[in-house]
DNA sequence: CCGTGACTCTAACGCTGTTAGAGAATGGAG
DNA sequence: CTCCATTCTCTAACAGCGTTAGAGTCACGG
């Protein structure tokens, strides 16, 4: 019947969906694909071969475009661009964990990376700034993405009552708990914050750096308006 | 002889520290403790519960101090706490992978987490964007460890040839590669993006509503002049 | 018709987390 | 001193894991 590689892959990605990644082993993978599970070694070298294509393919998903629209700001854009990666690890159970686990630098993806870098360094941000950004907000996902998905696999298990209770005595803790709490919102506002400071790093450097790509020439402090998403 | 919960929690990290988390099973650890495997399970009622107890350990190691110091801008100070996160994270093997899978949510730390939201409600957030701040700045930490401990342990592995000859062949990310990466700078710069973010939104807030706690009225743009850390 | 490569199989190894249940030490009560 | 309960540790064993060795099947090109 001949599996393919990809196949085995997109076997793994489903099974990670459903049952998680402590339960993703080599012979379940292999039954559900009606396999035995030494088979699976001639497609894949290692298990942990098998996590890193699945990292791959997960964070390769996000079909991102290259460049801002016409009139987009390239911070907007930007933002999208961690927005895309961010629903794509949670999109998938544990997805986070396994990309956390294993090695990002995938080679397909090194165009891409070229082609933002092209517009911070548009932006006004020297070539070594364009990476740590690159880094920095990827790192923000990640983790970001982490924590999300840590907490849903909680879910289920009630809060220590005892830590309630020592909450609801603490008047800061217990406003931002009436505040209430929202993963998505939590995201947006870090990553708001993030651009924001990117930003005004960008507009600090020199102007003949800048190409005339953006427009709207937001010459006041980037925070105060119009910020990369609009949450109240 | 009578071991303790605390000593076989010192011994992991210990034997964490030496080996790494893949290496980290109860049989050597309780080999290292002079007791058979089976016996921690009087001690800590899962292996689960073990790696919760060392993170927990880990991210309490730092001793913050629970307020800035006379004359300290809230920022520099709140900069620091992440600081001294990141640090306790990644100057222990895997460290950032224990806390990642396990419940950062430990009930001691409840208290340092209000009198971190006091300086940051202090300084012109509402308490939720507070509780945000901590959150993002907690996630940016957690994934800058992660990523920092993950090129540490690829280390010898040597980079794939064909990916740095791709690399060369595109001028944004050879310039960056020219520019040298260095982890440390990576985290600094993007920590003081957020920062400086975060302290725009500050003090885009109504005046009535800050304490006069800092100083140094930064009238302009908070990143163009002293950013949370001077990095060149 | 035969061989060669692609693909799959069974059997097994050493390791893992975890449980059952039996023992040794210790310390207070009668 | 004896007895009992608690605390702590042990051996034996289970099911499952990733992984290797090596033999077997099948299609296809010469």
């Amino acid at each position: 019947m001949a599996i393919s590689r990809d196949e085995v892959v997109t076997a793994a990605i489903d099974l990670l969906d459903e049952a998680g990644l402590a339960a993703l082993s080599l012979r379940r993978l292999a039954a559900r694909l009606g396999v035995s599970a030494p088979t699976l070694y001639w497609h894949v070298t290692d298990k942990r071969a098998l996590l890193d294509l699945m990292a791959e393919r997960i964070v390769g998903e996000p079909a991102a475009p290259d460049a801002p629209a016409d009139g987009e700001p390239w911070w907007e854009w930007f933002a999208e661009q961690a927005r895309r990666q961010y629903r794509a690890l949670t999109s998938h159970r544990d997805a986070a964990l396994v990309v956390a686990g294993n090695r990002p630098t995938t080679s397909t993806s090194v165009e891409h990376i070229e082609h933002v870098l092209a517009v911070l360094v548009a932006a006004g941000l020297e070539p070594g700034e364009a990476m740590d950004a690159v880094f920095g907000v990827g790192h923000y996902v990640l983790g970001a993405a982490l924590e999300a998905q840590a907490e849903a696999a909680r879910g289920d298990t009630p809060p220590d009552p005892d830590l309630v209770a020592r909450i609801a005595e603490l008047p800061h803790l217990r406003a931002a708990g009436e505040a209430g709490l929202d993963v998505g919102r939590t995201f947006e506002r870090g990553l708001t914050c993030l651009i924001d400071g990117l930003r005004a790093r960008a507009e600090s450097a020199p102007e003949a750096d800048r190409a005339p790509a953006g427009q709207a020439p937001a010459s006041q402090a980037p925070a105060s308006q119009a910020p990369a998403s609009p949450i109240p």
